[in-house]
DNA sequence: TAGGCGTGGAG
DNA sequence: TCTCCAAGCCT
């Protein structure tokens, strides 16, 4: 058997096939490089990213990015944090399971690969939270290895440019879609050719509007021949969201209000978040508020996630109130952690207003909090 | 395997 | 204010 002397032995050859050359030319050019993760590249920086990327724009990555790596220069020091500080960071980014399972992940490379980022495509796929496309992203970025990537700039770029039908969200047309970027990816400049896909996606053939005269696949492109860009890549059928009610009872007691930790999973997995009912009537009962009066009702706002709208109605119970302290034996303001401790449970967690709270939180539950804390401040 | 999983920018 | 969807993965 020939001895393998290189670990990519065709890393070398020149690219010849006129797809990959026209977009490598253009990235020369029009390509962006400066990107935070760009610099210094390293396997944990560009994992990093590359997860936060997912389903997310680059504007909204950068500062949490920053953070990260501010806060978790290594993946040992990730690996080490605890899982809500993880979360903390994360608030606000949304899906949540990115953030546990990079943490979850951080692990695996501390306990399985002796802390160091593995570089074999099959390792780096076994990593939690980590798919195919994330694997070849990392690996081909830093390392240069010959992987396709299969984001949403890639298959819109090559939906339009093969005039591919069928929605990308069916299985079939994924897979087509697999087999084209496997076809168009050269075995050389790969960490070139896969960031220039995704920046002409980004830049170029965008959703609305593409820019097909600056376009360096212009010639070639099936859509462009058919004057057809809104016609793919196809939409998804559209279906309305499904409208859903609760109740955040928002307890309070001198500076401090009651959180629970959610489920590791569903919505807002391990995030902390007010306690929830279904209905007024159902807060009302439990045992959490009987005895003590509604402070206000605060007004009803929408949230909407990826597959349901949530109507959010905050209700305040201040336990502290005079009317509500006749009623229920006062506790000590330093003693809040022992208030109403019988029908607590070790999810439960008072959160301060004044201070720093190293915990994940959802939008909602935060914004709701920033005002609370705001409106305490200027009550003083 | 199709649906669950967040949030915010753009139009 | 509403719709669409973005550097996808997991179950």
């Amino acid at each position: 058997m020939q001895a393998n002397l290189s670990k990519y032995p065709l890393a070398q050859a020149l690219v010849t096939d006129p797809f990959a050359k026209s977009v490598l030319k253009w990235f020369e050019q029009y390509g962006r490089k400066h990107l935070p993760w760009q610099q210094q590249k390293s396997l944990y920086k560009v994992w990093l990213s590359e997860v936060m990327l997912q389903q997310t724009q680059v504007a909204t990555v950068i500062p949490y990015f920053e953070r990260f790596v501010e806060r978790f220069p290594t993946v040992a020091d990730l690996a080490n944090a605890s899982v809500d500080e993880v979360l903390h960071l994360w608030t606000g980014l949304g899906y949540y399971a990115r953030a546990r399972n990079l943490h979850k992940a951080a692990q695996q490379i501390r306990d399985k690969f002796n802390g160091e980022f593995p570089i074999h495509f099959d390792d780096v796929l076994s990593l939690s939270g980590v798919g195919r496309s994330t694997a070849g992203a990392i690996l081909s970025s830093v390392l240069d290895a010959p992987h396709p990537i299969l984001d949403g700039n890639v298959k819109r770029v090559l939906s339009r440019y093969f005039a591919l039908e069928g929605w990308a969200g069916e299985k079939a047309v994924e897979n087509q879609l697999w087999q084209l970027t496997e076809q168009v990816t050269p075995r050389s400049q790969v960490a070139d050719f896969n960031q220039a896909m995704m920046d002409l996606g980004a830049m170029v053939c965008t959703r609305s509007k593409p820019k097909c005269a600056i376009c360096p696949l212009e010639k070639q492109c099936k859509t462009n021949e058919m004057q057809a860009w809104d016609k793919f890549p196809f939409k998804k059928p559209k279906k309305t969201l499904p409208e859903r009610q609760t109740y955040f009872l928002v307890l309070k007691q001198g500076s401090k209000v009651l959180l629970e930790k959610r489920e590791a999973k569903g919505i807002w997995g391990g995030l902390f978040s007010f306690p929830e009912f279904k209905t007024l009537d159902d807060l009302k009962r439990s045992d959490l508020v009987k005895n003590l009066q509604i402070s206000q009702q605060l007004i009803t706002f929408r949230h909407t996630f990826s597959h349901f709208h949530l109507d959010i109605t905050p209700v305040l119970v201040e336990a502290d109130l005079q009317k509500n302290a006749e009623k229920q034996p006062l506790v000590a303001a330093e003693n809040v952690g022992n208030y109403l401790s019988s029908v607590s449970s070790k999810a439960d967690y008072w959160y301060d207003l004044h201070q720093h709270n190293e915990i994940g939180l959802a939008t909602p539950v935060k914004r709701i909090l920033d005002e609370l804390a705001f409106t305490v401040k200027n009550t003083i």
